[in-house]
DNA sequence: TATCAAAACGCGACCAGCACGCAACAGCGA
DNA sequence: TCGCTGTTGCGTGCTGGTCGCGTTTTGATA
């Protein structure tokens, strides 16, 4: 969570990869930007500082650092994938109706890991596809006929 | 299971859809086809049989089986969405290595989706996004660093 | 059985999200 | 500073899916 952009620019530099100014401004995007950035939002982040980096850019090295190791992507829904640092994995909780996005106390796959582990062989990572279903306000409007969510 | 094409026909009357040609297809190719068919399987499953029908048609049909609750759609990983009749609904467990898929025992996700109702009020529905993971073959391989999976 | 409004279809255009090929550019070790 | 090679900008292309429109089909009714 205290990564900074010089601590993560030290990982590139460590996995061999050369350290440009785009893939700088990435870093800091992914650092400084919204909770679930998906590419697009961190492009937006990115061309603040310097209006002329390529979409594609963003999508490259989105992809060389996580094969790196030092962010991961995430799908919370239908929408695009979202990033963020390998240091703050996490599972998600995401509500089908309105679209509310939690993150997963750790020890909520816990059970379900260890049995799928025990009687499949299968060992769990919660973390890639976001487990859907409905959040509390929009099950208790549901559950009370009168009531709207809008 | 033993859903036939009949019975569904009559579902779709029932939420007054009509019943096209197409439509049927589209549920035959279902009742019939893979177990996980994509979209554009069942386009080619319906092709064999009216060679005329349009994709959209397919995409169309489907979204609207689903607003019926006669199917529904699941994404195993990052590729199209795959369907199956609602009455087939289950979790899936795919893993990220080498993409097998297999479904996950009915109660693998009750201690997990009892802790987020308890805990967050939140309602798990798992099974429209897979949960990810390495397969028992896939992690014995990994362990034992000559083997390779290939 | 004929009629007809609405539903569904075929078709093509279009869109989002992302990958790719290529020439120019820039990081970084010597 | 030089030069190798990884990276970028740019355009183009691909996949998976949606949309608008004019035509066809369904199925309730006469």
């Amino acid at each position: 969570m205290s990564s900074t952009v010089d601590e993560l620019v030290a990982q590139l530099r460590d996995g061999g990869s050369r350290v440009t100014t785009a893939r700088r401004l990435v870093l800091t995007a992914l650092v400084k930007g919204a909770h679930h950035p998906t590419a697009e939002e961190l492009l937006v982040v990115v061309r603040e500082l310097a209006p002329d980096v390529h979409a594609s850019t963003v999508y490259r090295n989105l992809e060389e650092l996580e094969r790196l190791g030092v962010v991961v992507h995430t799908h919370l829904g239908h929408g695009p994938a979202t990033y963020h640092l390998a240091t703050e994995a996490h599972g998600h909780l995401v509500c089908e109706v309105c679209g509310a996005t939690m993150e997963a106390p750790q020890d909520l796959f816990e059970a379900m890991a260890e049995g799928a582990k025990r009687r499949l062989g299968f060992e769990l990572r919660p973390y890639h596809f976001a487990v859907l279903g409905v959040c509390a306000e929009c099950a208790a409007a549901a559950a009370t006929p009168e009531a709207s969510v809008g």
